[in-house]
DNA sequence: TGGTGTGAACGGATTCACAGCC
DNA sequence: GGCTGTGAATCCGTTCACACCA
């Protein structure tokens, strides 16, 4: 691949619609700054600085302009940030502008928890099934869906016209369900299973794991020397 | 405070406990290495490479190898790491040697499902107690707890000895939540509320947010001309 | 010979500081 | 005067390559 690392690319596309490429680190600050600035919204504020922006998602304002200046200049010099224009261009260059309609594979505690989270609908996101093998839980509602047969799930997944998929299932099963899933198309998962899933190139794969987070907090409190209950009554 | 920038540490103590401060992103990594060294040595592999263990964790072995130096030496060179001491090596290094003890606070979906989580109790975490303000849910058993009423929650933390809180509650009483919890003593929250909660020094907070990660994936699905469903059947 | 441990090079992301514009 | 947008400096983490050792 000949990825010339000279400092001009070619002019290309220069319209409102660039940000060609952006680190993950801004990402997930993007979708911080996109909630912040719904909250500014409908708080009845049309307008925000970078200071007031930054406090209300959590980070310093540095970072907060360095990360807007890559998707354009949004803001006015001296004023600040239209709450309204920005929460659009963020919406947009996210790709937010249009429905995905999300799988979730398991309806054990976890995937139902995930078909019942309201802040996926909220944000462009239409929970379109939900899938288990087990014959206690096919067939019945759960959150207004209703549990699907996962040895249908590829008609499933064409049929609701699926393009993510969420994996809630045990480890064991969680690689052998990801390369269905693959297998009819879907390219962006979400895996809450403990396991290392390979997929092919193309797709995009995001992984939470509960115990990692937990062990994590628990590395930070040894450190402080926390090892003891707190000593607080 | 005086944080002086010199190189030089005190020596203070090079014993084998030593790893002061580890990087964040090495880490997730060693949660990882500790889960696939659990796997090896459960196939009956008392030996491994770090080629070898790095593919069981998914990450390139340059990285095991910088990451598990800042540990210790514990490998043998031309042969590789002994699965069980490096295993335990690193749950000294994360804290994990003894038990830590989790509250829930919410018992929604969300709550329920990680009280029931098996991952917890086989990585030195027990849930203690699960806490929820709605009549319709206090008294009930779930997962083999009680569910608590949230307005007795300090007597609960404290009988409980509780050292860890998981937040599962809606956005607009999380911060109110997370500062009771912060006054009776906790010191490390791991939180699922969509919001911005500020905590005081020497508080760990983790946030995981559901729906960022869609946003996310959405992203570099867009990225990839994916803006319609699969075209495969 | 094979594989660890590590200095050095590299690259990416954050912070700083200020020029430029409203 | 105030705030954005951005080069420059800095910090941090990853990759490379190889000295060193069982």
């Amino acid at each position: 691949m000949p990825r010339s690392k000279g400092p001009a690319q070619p002019p290309a596309e220069t319209g409102p619609a660039a940000a060609r490429h952006l680190p993950e680190a801004t990402l997930v600050r993007l979708t911080q700054y996109l909630r912040a600035l719904t909250e500014l919204r409908d708080a009845g504020r049309s307008r925000a600085s970078s200071e007031v922006l930054a406090e209300a998602a959590g980070v310093n304002s540095a970072i907060l302009r360095k990360d807007l200046s890559l998707l354009g200049s949004y803001g006015t010099r001296g004023v600040g940030y239209e709450t309204e224009v920005l929460a659009q261009r963020i919406t947009e260059c996210l790709g937010l502008t249009h429905e995905w309609r999300v799988s979730i594979i398991g309806a054990g505690n976890l995937g139902r928890a995930l078909s019942g989270y309201g802040g996926f609908r909220n944000r462009g996101f239409s929970v379109v099934a939900l899938f288990d093998a087990s014959p206690d839980l096919i067939g019945r509602d759960v959150n207004g869906l209703r549990v699907a047969n996962v040895a249908f799930m590829e008609d499933v997944l064409t049929f609701t016209r699926t393009n993510m998929a969420v994996l809630a299932v045990p480890g064991p099963v969680a690689q052998e369900l990801a390369d269905r899933v693959v297998r009819i198309g879907v390219r962006s998962i979400l895996s809450f299973a403990p396991v290392v899933l390979q997929v092919p190139e193309g797709v995009t794969l995001r992984k939470v794991d509960l115990a990692t987070e937990l062990q994590i907090l628990a590395y930070h409190a040894q450190q402080a020397g926390q090892t003891g209950p707190p000593e607080r009554s």
